[in-house]
DNA sequence: TCCACTTACACATTTGAATCGT
DNA sequence: AACGATTCAAATGTGTAAGTGG
């Protein structure tokens, strides 16, 4: 799964492609998620239960090895935490929506020689669909089935370690939608659903191959829930204030309300003298005068305006025009929202223009004023609902190894002090991915390459040129998708079918609580807490779950898991396998909260499913649900919960990256058949751990054993089953890389190997980039 | 009637081509 | 002819309001 293959040659026809990368089709995305059975066990879930949030990586564990140090840094994390105080919203339209606040990203720790892919994908926090109600977000009802994954690629991908680190990364090409049946290859979510936003950095050591390592970083506050229109009037305020493309809708702005407003009144006007005039003298302009509305400033922009248009209405009246006013109005700038806007602004611009490098100066006065502001508003926040109550925040960053028990008071802490920087992310590993993929066999995963930004003379150069891939796999190109497929994670999208096997509530709020949760967290551990014992401690965030995952070498062959008793991680990779994800693809029957379940741990211990239950989902869920508890201010208030928040430190803003070398060979470790997660977990011939283990990403990197030596704290501590050792490395065999399957043109700018990414054989080519899908498809 | 969603609208920004001057 | 700066128009992004459908 981790590695992908890609056909430099183009040899794949658009048919083909379609076979490899879209599974939309093949997964009905309405069909409801859960059983009956389960779907009562998932409601009767606390919502933070279902979505806890990865656990934080300590600094030392991602110290580890160079690997570890990769850390990426959430420039505008200041805008976000004012969003996330208020409850962020996200307007997604059937055309696409871009994400505003947008992800602006700084990455350090990498090999500037090694290249690396960056990955934006979008999993949902918690099965819950939600309404606006009194003020606040309210859980109403469950989630609706999971969407097909897709995966934003950033334009830049693949790109050395050095261009990375050069330059302030920004995903905000990516766009979102609530058509389902969306051809562009925009990230598909369902309206007033919460999501959380994931950035993985692949090691790409070539084109074909991805995966020597994985990174994935959550930034809690970067949660945010799914809208048509725009519930929170507070978020309107926010968003108009920061985002440059509504200028015009501030107060100083030609479209701020006092001049909506007057246009109206001016519309009725013409509509009035319209109807008049043809009653009366079409020359007579008097009359259209003396209707026209006259009061305050509006007067005087209506009187402008309705002069030129005098003329006209005697000859031809036209109501529509009231161009005029706008001149009238002086613009102003104001506040606080300029600051973020000002930072927006400039991240765009990088973005754009690969070339442009950041001025640090401005930006940094712009963070620092808006962390400012933030600080000050966010502990109000806090204090008051925050908007996502119910999912309890994993810190992010540095914040959370230092502080294993945070209180919640923390997240009253504005944090003012801590730069973003300084916040360590929240790590999630690709086990986290995997987790949360228990959707794995619902959704689809996709990849959307924008195409890269004119100026993209800092273009990544071109990987490998030879289209051989070392994988010989090549024909499992199926597989890749899954591997990374980073929504699979999710709960929602993934439930095992079997209502009867269907973990339990218990369940889920074990898997949860050991992966989201934080370390010290008050968490009701219980049953969590066997997950592992270092979830307590700082590293708990991190996706330890994950990392381990794959390590099977069999995976790359295609055999069925190598281990099983492995760390949940690798079977996950196992179990997603481009062929096996026919079998990792739950029936789009299973509920969500069943895929949660499964696919954490449950492969770990066939021979103990209830402990793997837990784990499973964790993984699931975990990411997702990490953010969640980050956000002591955020809006999202949840149904009470019986558990206890974990005290996250909003201000992390970093995230850890979790540097695990995984690699799952997707193929190899799928079982012929899907098995439902729950089942799986159950069933000892397909160990749940692969199921759980298929993070959303598990790149295909060849999985390396010293990674998981490095971080045997995870694995095991992730099933529970596992003994608290490293794993043996043995247990993980280096992955087998799954080369990536170029479909067709390669974008002129990118690298011929990486061309055949962007242009899409599905005509998604937008006019800022070309898209591919990738999906996951099971095989047969 | 309520709610969620779609669409049209007006405005602002971005982008690229065209134009002009050196 | 080449290069850079400026101008213009189209494309795109944005929130709002009205309309639609369940």
């Amino acid at each position: 799964m981790l590695s992908m293959e890609m056909f430099p040659g183009l040899t794949l026809g658009p048919q083909r492609i379609g076979d490899c990368f879209y599974r939309e089709r093949e997964a009905p995305v309405h069909i409801p998620l859960f059983p009956p059975a389960c779907e009562a066990a998932a409601k009767a879930l606390p919502p933070r239960l279902l979505a806890p949030p990865p656990a934080p990586v300590s600094n030392e564990a991602a110290t580890t090895t160079p690997k570890d140090e990769v850390k990426m840094e959430l420039e505008n994390s200041s805008l976000w935490k004012q969003f996330s105080s208020v409850g962020t919203e996200m307007i997604i339209t059937k055309k696409g929506r871009r994400m505003f606040p947008g992800l602006k990203l700084k990455l350090s720790g990498l090999n500037p020689s090694l290249r690396y892919i960056l990955l934006l994908d979008i999993v949902p926090v918690d099965n819950s669909r939600y309404r606006f109600q009194g003020g606040g977000w309210q859980a109403v009802g469950a989630a609706e089935a999971r969407l097909p994954d897709r995966v934003f690629i950033h334009p830049d991908s693949p790109a050395t370690g050095a261009h990375w680190q050069s330059r302030t990364m920004s995903f905000h090409y990516a766009k979102l939608t609530n058509n389902t049946l969306d051809t562009q290859g925009h990230i598909i979510l369902h309206s007033l659903h919460r999501y959380q936003p994931r950035i993985h950095v692949i090691e790409a050591r070539d084109v074909l191959r991805w995966g020597g390592g994985q990174h994935s970083f959550v930034f809690p506050e970067t949660q945010f829930i799914t809208v048509t229109a725009y519930q929170n009037s507070k978020i309107t305020e926010l968003k108009i204030n920061s985002n440059p493309f509504a200028k015009g809708f501030r107060e100083d702005g030609m479209n701020s309300k006092k001049q909506r407003d007057a246009r109206q009144k001016r519309k009725i006007a013409v509509l009035t003298e319209t109807l008049d005039i043809v009653n009366c003298d079409p020359c007579d302009s008097t009359e259209l005068l003396q209707q026209a509305p006259v009061t305050g400033a509006d007067l005087q922009a209506l009187a402008l305006a309705s002069l030129p248009a005098l003329p006209e209405t005697s000859c031809g009246f036209r109501p529509g025009d009231t161009s005029y006013q706008d001149t009238l109005v002086p613009e102003q700038s104001l506040d606080l929202g300029q600051e973020f806007m000002a930072s927006q602004m400039s991240d765009i611009s990088i973005t754009l223009a690969s070339g442009i490098q950041e001025l640090p100066g401005s930006e940094r006065a712009n963070n620092t004023m808006a962390e400012a502001a933030y600080t000050s508003s966010f502990p109000a926040a806090q204090a008051s609902s925050s908007s996502f109550p119910s999912a309890p925040l994993p810190q992010s960053s540095s914040s959370f190894p230092s502080h294993p028990a945070s209180d919640p008071s923390d997240r009253s802490d504005p944090q003012p002090s801590i730069p973003p920087i300084n916040y360590p992310s929240l790590l999630s590993s690709s086990p986290a991915l995997s987790s949360t993929s228990n959707t794995p066999s619902l959704q689809q995963t996709s990849f959307t390459f924008p195409t890269p930004p004119p100026s993209s003379s800092t273009s990544p150069q071109p990987l490998l040129s030879s289209s051989s891939s070392p994988s010989s796999s090549s024909n499992n190109y199926h597989a890749v998708p899954d591997t990374i497929s980073p929504h699979t994670s999710t709960d929602a999208s993934f439930h095992a079918p079997s209502s009867t096997t269907c973990p339990s509530d218990l369940q889920d709020q074990v898997a949860v609580h050991s992966l989201l949760t934080q370390p010290g967290q008050q968490l009701q551990a219980g049953p969590l807490a066997t997950d592992s014992p270092s979830d307590q401690s700082s590293a708990a965030f991190m996706y330890q779950n994950i990392v381990p995952t794959n390590p099977s070498p069999t995976l790359s062959t295609a055999q069925p898991f190598p281990c099983q008793n492995q760390p949940p991680a690798p079977v996950l990779s196992c179990s997603l396998p481009m062929h096996a994800s026919s079998t990792s693809f739950a029936p789009p029957s299973i509920p969500p909260q069943m895929q949660n379940l499964p696919f954490s741990h449950v492969s770990p211990s066939p021979a103990h499913p209830a402990l793997h239950l837990p784990n499973l989902t964790h993984q699931a869920q975990a990411p997702s649900l990490a953010p969640a508890t980050a956000f002591p201010p955020s809006s999202f208030p949840y149904p009470p919960s019986t558990l206890p928040h974990p005290p996250f430190q909003p201000s992390s803003c970093l995230a850890v990256a979790s540097s695990f070398q995984q690699s799952v060979t997707p193929a190899a470790t799928l079982p012929p058949l899907a098995h439902n997660p729950c089942t799986s977990s159950s069933t000892p011939s397909y160990p749940a751990v692969e199921i759980g283990a298929v993070p959303p990403f598990n790149p295909a990197p060849p999985y390396r054993p010293e990674m998981v030596r490095h971080h045997p704290s995870l694995l095991p501590q992730l099933d529970p089953s596992l003994p608290p050792s490293a794993p043996n490395p043995a247990l993980y065999p280096t992955f087998k890389s799954y080369p990536l399957r170029l479909c067709q043109d390669p974008h002129p700018s990118l690298s011929i190997p990486f061309r055949h990414l962007y242009r899409q054989q599905h005509g998604h080519s937008l006019s800022q980039g070309s898209y591919l899908e990738m999906s996951t498809r099971p095989m047969f």
